[in-house]
DNA sequence: GTAGGGTTATAT
DNA sequence: ATATAACCCTAC
C-alpha cells in the first residue's frame, strides 16, 4: 500500500526517537526483571508507559513488546491481591488475559500456553490461600483450573485447603513467588527475544566504554555473538559491483524519495574524497531540503536514513517488500582503504564539512565518532539475520493480517550500511521476520538471534494496548463531538503512530473527586511496594482540560481524533507536565497527549502496566473507541466484510472489545458517516 | 455469532 | 434535560 510511503513521511523526529527510547527501556526493563530488580523494572515500565503516550513510531514489534511488558507487570504484581489492572481481575488473572492475547498474536504452542496458564492459576490460588482469601481461591479454582489429569492432584489439594481454610501448607511454602516470576520471564524470553536496542548499539559502536548491554535474552552468549558479529561485520561483506549498488540505490532512493541520482552521489563522494576531510556521504547536499521538506527522508543524509531504519524496523521496509533487494549479499564499495574495524563505526557522524545539520538531526545523536579511520565505503546488504531464530515461533503470528495485505512474502530483511571514512556507518535493516525464504547467512544486526521480531505490523498499528475493561476514567472531555465532525476520513490505514494508552489512573475513575483521596493513597502505596517510586500521584495533577486537545493530530491520516485519554493521574512517577494547560483555569486533567499531537488513539484510562488498587464494581464503563481501533475495524470490514465481527476481532489486536462491540461501533460509524 | 432495539453513561 | 456513543439483551 502506498500507505507506507506516507506513513514514513509522517514520522516525526519525536516518533522516531521515542521509538528508540521505547526499545531501549523495554530492553532495560527485561534486564531488570531478569536480575530480579523489580524496583527498576517498575521504573522502566513507568517510563515506557509515559513514553508511549507521546507520539511513537509504532510499527513492528512494538505490540509484542508492549504485551510482554504488560504481562510481566501483571506477573510482577501478582502477589498483591489488592491491585487490579483490569477491574475485577486480580493481577494474575489479567496476566492470563494478556497471555491469551500474546498467544493469539504469536503462535505459541498450545502446550506451552496451557502450561503457563496453569502455572499462573496455581500461583494465583496459592497467593489467595496464603492471604486467606479462600473464597477467591475457590472461585479461581473453579473457573480456571485445568481439568487435565496431571493437575488433578493439585486441584484436590487446593480444594482441601480451601475447605479447611488452611493458609499454610508445605506446598504453599515451597513455591516461591520469585521463582514463578522468573519462570514467567523465561517464557517471555523464549517466546520473544528482544533485540539489542538501537540506542545501545549506537553507544557501543561509538566506542563508549563500559557499555555492556546485558541482553535480555537469557543467554548471554547472544550478547557475545552480537559483538562478535559486529566485529566481523566488515569482514563478511562480499564485494559487489557498482552496478549492483546502483540498482539497489535506485530502489531505495525511490522508496525514500531521495532525488539525488546515483551518479550525482558518486560525484559528491568523489569530491569528498578528494577533500579528504569529509567523511560522510551527504545525500542532503543535493536534496534541497527546503524545497521538499515533506518527504520523509528527503533531505536526509544517507546516514540518517540508514539509522532510522536500523533502529529496528522501520516502516518502510516492512511494507514494501517488493522493492526489496534480493541480493543476499552485501555490497561494499570500497572507496578508499577500508578498514573493517567495526567497532569504530559510528554510524552517523556529522562532523565535517557539509553536513546540513538541520536535516540530520536524529542521526546525530549518537555519533560520537571517532575519527580514526578514513575510508569510504558503502555497504548495502540484504542480510539476513534470521537464520537462527530457533526458538521463535512467531513467524506466523499476525500473519493473517499480513498475508492479505501483501502477497509476497519474502524475506524482508535487508540491510544497508553506509560507511565512509571516518568509519561512520549506518545501516538499514529491516529485520522483519525471518521468513523462510532466504536465509541468508549474514549475521547482523545485533547479532542476537533476536530476530524473531515478530512480525511486522503492517500498518502502523500500534496497538493501543491493553485490556479491556478498564475503568473509565472520568474525564474525558469533550471529544465526541469534535470527533464526529472533525474528521473522518481516515480512510486508509495510514495511521502512523499509535501510542498505547496512557496510563490509567487507577482508581480514579469517574468522578475524581470522589475517589480521589482514596485512590491517591492506594496508588502511592502500590508504588512504594513495587517500584519504590512513589511519586505521589495523589493529586494528580489534574489536568486542565483544555480543549486544545485535538489540535494536534498529527499527520496521521486518520482524522478522527479522539483523544481519549483522559487519564488523570497517570500513575507514573513523574508527572507529566502538561504543556497544555496554560493555566490553571479550571483544570481538569492534563491532557498531555493532546498536546502532543499524534495521539489520538487511545482510550482513556487504560493503563498499560499500572495497576490500580481497590476494585470497583460498577456497572459498566464506557470505553471510547480510539482512532486506531476504528481503523482496524474499517480495515477488517474492508477485508472480511461487515457482519464478520468475530473474524475481524480476532484478526486485529483489539483488547477489551467483543464482536458485538465491533458491530455496535460499526453501526455508530455508519451513522456518523465515518465510513 | 449476528442483528436490532433497548439501556446507560456522559457531555453539553 | 437532551443527545448520543457505547453497551446490553435477546431473538434467530
Amino acid at each position: 500500500m502506498s500507505a507506507s510511503a506516507s506513513k514514513v513521511s509522517s514520522l516525526s523526529d519525536e516518533q522516531i526517537i521515542n521509538r528508540w527510547g521505547f526499545d531501549y527501556y523495554v530492553f532495560k526493563a527485561l534486564s531488570a526483571f531478569r536480575d530480579a530488580d523489580y524496583t527498576a523494572f517498575t521504573h522502566f515500565t513507568s517510563i515506557i508507559e509515559n513514553l508511549v503516550v507521546r507520539p511513537v513510531d509504532g510499527h513492528s514489534d512494538m505490540i509484542v513488546k508492549l504485551r510482554c511488558m504488560q504481562f510481566l507487570s501483571r506477573i510482577n504484581n501478582g502477589d498483591k491481591l489488592d491491585l487490579t489492572f483490569e477491574e475485577p481481575k486480580t493481577p494474575l488473572e489479567s496476566a492470563v488475559s494478556v497471555l491469551e492475547s500474546i498467544c493469539r498474536d504469536m503462535s505459541v504452542p498450545p502446550r506451552e500456553q496451557e502450561r503457563v496458564k496453569q502455572a499462573i492459576i496455581e500461583t494465583l490460588i496459592m497467593v489467595c490461600l496464603r492471604s486467606g482469601e479462600f473464597t477467591r481461591a475457590e472461585e479461581v479454582l473453579l473457573r480456571h483450573f485445568s481439568d487435565a489429569e496431571d493437575s488433578a492432584g493439585k486441584k484436590k489439594l487446593f480444594e482441601s485447603l480451601i475447605r479447611r481454610r488452611r493458609s499454610s501448607h508445605s506446598v504453599l511454602q515451597l513455591s516461591s513467588y520469585a521463582d514463578f516470576k522468573q519462570d514467567m520471564l523465561d517464557f517471555i524470553e523464549r517466546l520473544y527475544r528482544v533485540p539489542e536496542p538501537f540506542l545501545l548499539q549506537m553507544l557501543k559502536r561509538s566506542g563508549h566504554p563500559g557499555v555492556s548491554s546485558e541482553p535480555v535474552t537469557s543467554s548471554s552468549q547472544d550478547r557475545q555473538k552480537t559483538s562478535a558479529a559486529a566485529e566481523h561485520h566488515g569482514g563478511v561483506c562480499a564485494r559487489l559491483s557498482l552496478h549492483s549498488l546502483r540498482q539497489v540505490y535506485g530502489v531505495l532512493s525511490e522508496r525514500y524519495g531521495v532525488s539525488v541520482s546515483f551518479t550525482q552521489l558518486q560525484q559528491e563522494l568523489e569530491e569528498e574524497q578528494e577533500q579528504e576531510e569529509s567523511p560522510e556521504l551527504h545525500l542532503a547536499l543535493s536534496e534541497t531540503p527546503r524545497e521538499q521538506p515533506e518527504p520523509p527522508y528527503a533531505g536526509m543524509t544517507i546516514s540518517r536514513l540508514v539509522q532510522e531504519d536500523d533502529s529496528q524496523l522501520s516502516a518502510a521496509e516492512e511494507e514494501e517488500e517488493e522493492t526489496q533487494i534480493s541480493s543476499p549479499h552485501r555490497i561494499v564499495i570500497p572507496s578508499g582503504p577500508d578498514s573493517d574495524d567495526p567497532e569504530v563505526r559510528t554510524p552517523v557522524r556529522r562532523s565535517d564539512t557539509h553536513n546540513h545539520s538541520s536535516e540530520c538531526s536524529p542521526a546525530q545523536i549518537c555519533t560520537p565518532a571517532r575519527h580514526t579511520q578514513k575510508h569510504n565505503r558503502i555497504v548495502l546488504s540484504s542480510d539476513v539475520e534470521a537464520e537462527d531464530h530457533a526458538a521463535s515461533p512467531p513467524s506466523s503470528r499476525r500473519s493473517s493480517r499480513h498475508k492479505q495485505q501483501k502477497k509476497s512474502v519474502h524475506s524482508e530483511s535487508k540491510c544497508v550500511m553506509v560507511e565512509d571514512d571516518g568509519g561512520s556507518s549506518a545501516q538499514v535493516c529491516s529485520p522483519a521476520r525471518p521468513s523462510s525464504s532466504s536465509s541468508s547467512p549474514a549475521v547482523r544486526r545485533s547479532a542476537r538471534d533476536t530476530q524473531r521480531q515478530s512480525r511486522i505490523v503492517l500498518s502502523s498499528d500500534v496497538e493501543p494496548e491493553d485490556h479491556a475493561t478498564s475503568p473509565p476514567s472520568s474525564r474525558r472531555s469533550s471529544r465526541h463531538k469534535q470527533q464526529q465532525k472533525s474528521v473522518h476520513s481516515a480512510g486508509e490505514s495510514a495511521l502512523v503512530s499509535s501510542p498505547a494508552h496512557p496510563s490509567s489512573p487507577a482508581s480514579v475513575r469517574r468522578s475524581d473527586r470522589d475517589t480521589q483521596n482514596q485512590s491517591s493513597e492506594s496508588e502511592c502505596v502500590m508504588e512504594v511496594e513495587d517500584g519504590g517510586s512513589c511519586v505521589q500521584h495523589s493529586t494528580p495533577a489534574r489536568p486542565s482540560a483544555t480543549d486544545t486537545q485535538r489540535h494536534n493530530r498529527s499527520v496521521t491520516v486518520s482524522s478522527e481524533s479522539e483523544d481519549h485519554n483522559s487519564s488523570p493521574a497517570p500513575q507514573t512517577p513523574r508527572r507529566r507536565s502538561s504543556p497544555s494547560s496554560g493555566g490553571a483555569h479550571k483544570r481538569r486533567r492534563a491532557r498531555w497527549q493532546d498536546v502532543s499531537g499524534t495521539h489520538e488513539n487511545w482510550s482513556d484510562e487504560e493503563s498499560l502496566f499500572s495497576a490500580t488498587s481497590g476494585r470497583s464494581s460498577k456497572k459498566y464503563s464506557r470505553k471510547m473507541w480510539t482512532v486506531q481501533e476504528s481503523e482496524w475495524l474499517k480495515e477488517g470490514v474492508r477485508r472480511f466484510g461487515a457482519g464478520h465481527w468475530e473474524k475481524i476481532r480476532s484478526s486485529f489486536p483489539f483488547t477489551g472489545r467483543t464482536a458485538v462491540n465491533l458491530k455496535d461501533r460499526w453501526r455508530t460509524m455508519l451513522k456518523l458517516r465515518l465510513v
